[in-house]
DNA sequence: AACCCCGCCAACCGCCCTGTA
DNA sequence: ATACAGGGCGGTTGGCGGGGT
């Protein structure tokens, strides 16, 4: 970690102590409750000099009256060098709420979605902020009209460019495999009954990001075992499944970021995660599976969208 | 200035999973 | 097979600080 974000922390840590922290009670037992500066200190020290280990050594070795769980949680949730800190970006939140509405509250692996942001740290931002803005949201909505500007496309040519213009479901062909788009509110809610039949949603504004959410349901969720959705941000598109294993019962996410080099081309996967096998049709080209690190200018494609600059590749 | 309310967030708690003896 | 320890995770709590009265 840079020398001034460590001071940074340190600082911020020494200002919350002054204002009456809680204090040692001097027993030879072990500490609780908000770290001190000298703990952080001797804490980071360690850590840069000898790496992790067993948390219960860490903490006896650098000197720390913690247990090793607590001593874990100080270093992932606040002292590591690459955490980002800071606001969350547009983009963040509506990575989180998409997750969210695809896997519900496991925000470890949501946590991997999103470089330099701990589960922790998603946790509370879902707790105080979005859980409210969302709920708001659909209360202020229940007796209202639907945004006009999304426009739904699936990538099944045969479904392109449907307008959700209305509050029933204008879209679904008895035919087609999708089996469940519903509105309530403002709230569209996606299922999809075969991953490769994924939505695209494109159109969007980023402030309506909230009234974007995709809520499985469960009994097919677990009939299918994973569900894709695949996201148009400002050109970039986020393809994100949930994936259910039916042996652990355990949900993870694979998903992968998308840039379309232009219009009415193949869509290009541009990260290098191959689990993911989703594979469609859009403007009647295939999309790439299972893409090579080789095949692509991975950097030059990164460099040249902006939309990158919050993902630490 | 004093008090109250409330949002934010760091940290704890308890449970579960996994590895090992 | 069982017990135990360590680590990981999600839910919850309590203190701090800012804003309102």
């Amino acid at each position: 970690m840079r020398n001034s974000a460590i001071t940074k922390i340190i600082d911020k840590n020494k200002l919350k102590h002054a204002c009456g922290g809680t204090g040692n009670n001097n027993k030879r037992k072990l500490r609780k409750g908000l770290w001190s500066p000298d703990e952080d200190e001797k804490l980071i020290s360690y850590m840069l000099t000898n790496g992790q280990g067993c948390w219960n050594v860490i903490a006896r070795n650098a000197g720390l009256l913690r247990c090793g769980k607590s001593c874990r949680l100080r270093w992932i949730n606040y002292l590591r060098p690459d955490l980002k800190r800071g606001p969350f970006s547009p983009e963040e939140e509506y990575l989180i709420v998409h997750l969210h509405s695809m896997i519900g509250n496991r925000w470890s692996q949501i946590a991997t979605q999103l470089p330099g942001r701990t589960d922790n740290e998603i946790k509370n931002f879902w707790n105080t902020t979005l859980k409210k803005r969302l709920e708001n949201n659909i209360n202020n909505t229940s007796s209202g009209s639907l945004p006009t500007n999304i426009i739904c496309n699936f990538l099944d040519p045969k479904d392109q460019h449907v307008n959700m213009e209305g509050k029933s479901n204008p879209m679904m062909d008895s035919n087609h495999h999708h089996d469940d788009m519903m509105v309530v509110g403002n709230t569209m809610r996606i299922g999809c009954s075969s991953f490769s039949f994924a939505p695209v949603v494109s159109g969007v504004d980023l402030n309506q990001l909230d009234q974007l959410i995709s809520v499985p349901d469960h009994n097919s969720y677990q009939q299918m075992g994973n569900m894709g959705n695949l996201f148009n941000v400002n050109g970039l598109r986020y393809c994100g499944n949930a994936i259910l294993d039916p042996t652990s019962k355990r949900t993870s996410i694979q998903s992968e970021w998308f840039l379309p080099p232009s219009e009415d081309t193949n869509v290009i996967p541009c990260t290098t995660n191959n689990n993911l096998n989703m594979l469609g049709v859009e403007n009647g080209s295939l999309e790439i599976e299972h893409p090579k690190i080789g095949d692509l200018d991975l950097d030059g494609l990164i460099d040249n969208n902006p939309l990158f600059t919050f993902l630490d590749f």
